[in-house]
DNA sequence: TGTGCCGTGATTTTT
DNA sequence: TCACGGCACA
């Protein structure tokens, strides 16, 4: 019984077992903090809890889904799947759907994600006449965001002083107004956007005592996981619920919170304990996951920060090597440096591509990355950017099913009235539009009654319209008897997109039918996995399952030996062998904006604190001495950051003439520059200026079909869980990067102290070939091999090598 | 109503 | 540099 609690360390142990009343976990980077909550649910499980009367919320579904399989491993699935576990705003948009009605929405709202919502705020600005330059969409959502997210009704925000004051400064009086029309407008639409999720859960608690109660009496435990990323919209939800049982369990770590641009308080971490007088505090201080010089090195850096909660974090792994800190020319050697750096160590240290992780700050920095791994036939996954979902044919997808399951949705009817083209302009939409507003009703609302009105629309117009309503109708009463993925078929085939989409020739144009067809895969998955676990499975309970997901959710078989590439915002709870941080200088990292307020220099301090405890092994931190911005190079200083880490930790590059960085340590021994790589010196002798027009497109050497970027033969490329076209150039090329890929599954090694010299042996990518010589001794053994299937001598370091032996 | 050209602005991070 | 939106014209 329970012995799986013999797993823990002492401090761990305690936090899995001291269940009840408030507790506060500091966890410090890979200290295990998952496992902590992860065996406190199970413990608790295993004492007889229900798993229906604990909740769990987390920052990412995948952290969830994880944790919910780790569960499942310690006390089997039957318990671990009636866990209420998830995402603040999955949860929540759950409840909301059972308790709808009391708040005046149907259980099928529809959950509007930003591009949708800025759609909106467009709209009003328009036609409420005001000046675009002034009222940007994007700005407006921040400020509606960020006042949901502090309670701040349009009521309130229109009548408090201090907003006012500010919006009139910025020349935006009429924010308070665009506030509330958005608010109905959602509200008429059926609809709620992310903040939305938790402000209606704080209305529902607060209106509704007795609904309250029955989630208090219900949940008796409850735990949060990065709880120092939480809002005070989240921080009132968990406080209200944990009121009455006061079982409430809190695990973050103050040196991570990296969000508070979306509105996260740092302060709920730093004050939960005059919250909770009298709770247990553990504090988990032993890193696993790294070795000693990159939890120095992170300690170094995070120490110049003030106001933190007092923890030592240490670490027991071996002692490992100093961070290198790689200065390159441009940042186009930056990407081909560290993809010539991945080639090197897949091949020499025979590591899965999937060690490797790839950070920056930007999204904009990726494509570097992404073109520079192409170009070494390294598999690559990018998380990030545009997702799977708000790609335009998928929105317009999932427009045709919110549609049909909620007919009041403005903005998906506004997406595919006329697509496919179906002769319903945009004079007729704003005829329609104007008359929904004036009556203040939905767009469909209108077109249901357009007999009994008077709009000025001619004869065909007004057929047109009615065969648009008589297709939706059609599509909706599917809803309830056809489970998600037939339903999603005859839509795809009746409405016409299916058809749209075969038609087209270019890359372009066959990869959106492709990601398409995938959509199409996700929901019979969906519908699959529903069905087998006894769960509805139509079109309302699929909605709901994907508005929430993020790239980082989107998973599949073909992903699991990628680089990965992406922010170090989406690294956050990841953990690499190997972590590149590119870009390390002055206004990217730490970024412009952030410079100006010591809070925010902080914050980005802390992001880089957390780039860094991402790697178990290696540490690559890599900077430009220019770099293309809005397509001119500009110059680029290293960033002060890379002096926040005590040098003795780090390998610096030679002092430079850049004269922003100066190298005081006569003890940095080893010179880290990418004039180092006989490689790169080869690619700049002239080829680097030839290369950047290519890479910019500019040369007929480059791919472009299209003229677009995303059309590109020769490489595989996947984004956001979607493969695109691989193209390869010849049969034995594609067998070539199938095998570099996954090597032969089937492929047993023998043990590498069986291996001396003269040995006939085999290996899984190169072939079989003859051991020349030994060096070394165990377990560092190299062995020289001339593999005679390529042609090649290589030295490998046997641990790793994998080689079989054939005589 | 649909298409194509030109000008402008973008880069902070995301549930 | 590129992508998108606005505008003009067919």
């Amino acid at each position: 019984m329970e012995g799986f609690l013999k797993e823990l360390n002492k401090a761990q142990y305690e936090a899995v077992v001291n269940t009840d009343g408030p507790a506060l976990v500091i966890a410090g980077a890979g200290s295990g903090k998952t496992r902590v909550l992860t065996y406190r649910v199970a413990y608790l499980l295993s004492r007889g809890v229900g798993p229906g009367n604990i909740i769990c919320l987390t920052f990412t579904n995948k952290a969830a889904r994880e944790m919910k399989e780790r569960i499942a491993r310690l006390v089997g699935e039957e318990q671990a799947k009636y866990v209420w576990m998830g995402t603040f705003h999955s949860i929540f948009a759950r409840i909301l759907r059972i308790e709808s009605d009391l708040l005046g929405y149907s259980s099928s709202y529809t959950i509007y994600d930003t591009i949708d919502s800025k759609s909106l705020l467009k709209t009003i600005i328009s036609e409420m006449k005001l000046n675009d330059q002034l009222y940007k969409p994007g700005d407006i959502l921040g400020r509606i965001s960020w006042a949901k997210n502090n309670l701040i009704t349009p009521q309130a925000y229109a009548t408090n002083p201090q907003i006012t004051s500010v919006d009139n400064f910025a020349r935006r009086s009429q924010l308070g107004e665009i506030y509330k029309s958005y608010c109905i407008r959602c509200k008429r639409s059926g609809a709620m956007d992310f903040d939305d999720l938790l402000l209606n859960t704080n209305i529902l608690f607060r209106d509704f005592p007795e609904t309250l109660r029955k989630y208090q009496e219900k949940f008796h435990y409850l735990l949060v996981d990065e709880y120092q990323d939480t809002n005070y919209s989240q921080y009132l939800i968990v406080n209200k619920l944990a009121e009455l049982n006061k079982n409430i369990c809190v695990v973050g770590d103050d040196a991570q919170s990296i969000y508070s641009f979306r509105g996260a308080r740092i302060e709920n971490i730093l004050s939960f304990k005059s919250d909770y007088p009298g709770l247990h505090t553990f504090k988990l201080e032993q890193n696993y996951r790294s070795t000693k010089k990159i939890v120095a090195a992170a300690n170094s850096l995070i120490a110049k920060n003030n106001g933190q909660i007092k923890k030592t974090v240490w670490s027991d792994n071996e002692a490992g090597s100093n961070i290198k800190v790689i200065r390159n020319l441009t940042d186009l050697e930056e990407g081909f440096f560290i993809s010539n750096s991945i080639f090197d160590k897949v091949l020499s240290e025979q590591k899965p591509y999937s060690d490797f992780a790839v950070l920056y700050r930007t999204n904009a920095q990726s494509r570097i990355f992404e073109e520079a791994l192409r170009k070494r036939n390294i598999p690559y996954r990018v998380y990030g950017g545009i997702s799977f979902y708000q790609r335009k044919e998928i929105k317009d997808m999932l427009a045709y099913l919110r549609l049909s399951v909620n007919h009041d949705d403005d903005e998906a009817l506004k997406r595919i009235i006329n697509y496919p083209a179906r002769g319903i302009g945009s004079v007729t939409l704003n005829k329609l539009e104007t008359y929904a507003l004036f009556k203040d009703i939905s767009i469909w609302k209108t077109l249901e009654n357009l007999d009994r009105i008077s709009i000025d629309l001619n004869q065909g117009t007004l057929s047109k319209l009615h065969n648009f309503l008589a297709l939706i109708r059609g599509f909706s009463s599917m809803k309830d008897e056809s489970n998600a993925f037939e339903a999603a078929q005859q839509i795809a085939t009746a409405s016409g997109i299916l058809k749209d989409l075969y038609q087209g020739n270019t890359p372009d144009e066959i990869s959106r039918y492709e990601n398409l067809e995938e959509l199409m895969n996700g929901i019979k998955e969906f519908v699959d996995s529903a069905v087998r676990e006894n769960k509805p499975a139509n079109l309302v309970d699929y909605l709901e399952n994907i508005s929430l997901l993020t790239d980082l959710d989107i998973e599949k078989p073909d992903d699991r030996n990628r680089v990965t590439i992406m922010t170090m915002h989406s690294a956050k709870g990841l953990e690499f062998n190997t972590v590149y941080i590119a870009g390390v200088e002055e206004d990217l990292f730490p970024n412009r904006l952030s410079i100006e307020s010591s809070e925010e220099l902080e914050e980005e301090r802390r992001l880089f604190y957390v780039a860094v405890t991402r790697a178990i092994e290696t540490v690559c931190i890599t900077y430009c001495q220019s770099r293309y911005r809005w397509g001119t190079p500009v110059p680029c200083r290293p960033s002060r950051f890379i002096r926040d880490i005590d040098p003795e930790y780090l390998d610096l590059p030679p002092d430079n003439s850049m004269g922003g960085f100066t190298v005081n340590h006569v003890n940095s021994k080893r010179i880290c520059d990418s004039d180092d790589d006989p490689e790169i010196l080869k690619y700049r002798s002239g080829n680097i200026y030839r290369s950047s027009a290519i890479a910019r497109g500019s040369s007929d050497n480059v791919y472009r079909n299209s003229g677009k970027r995303s059309a590109r033969p020769e490489y595989m490329q996947v984004r956001s869980g979607y493969t695109k076209v691989p193209v390869h150039k010849s049969s034995a090329m594609k067998d070539r990067h199938k095998d570099l890929i996954s090597g032969n599954e089937n492929f047993v090694p023998d043990n590498p102290d069986l291996i001396h010299d003269g040995m006939q042996v085999e290996h899984n990518l190169f072939g079989t070939g003859r051991v020349i010589s030994i060096e070394g001794s165990a377990p560092n053994r190299k062995a020289k091999v001339y593999f005679t299937d390529i042609g090649e001598e290589k030295l490998l370091l046997l641990k790793f090598a994998r080689l079989r032996i054939v005589e």
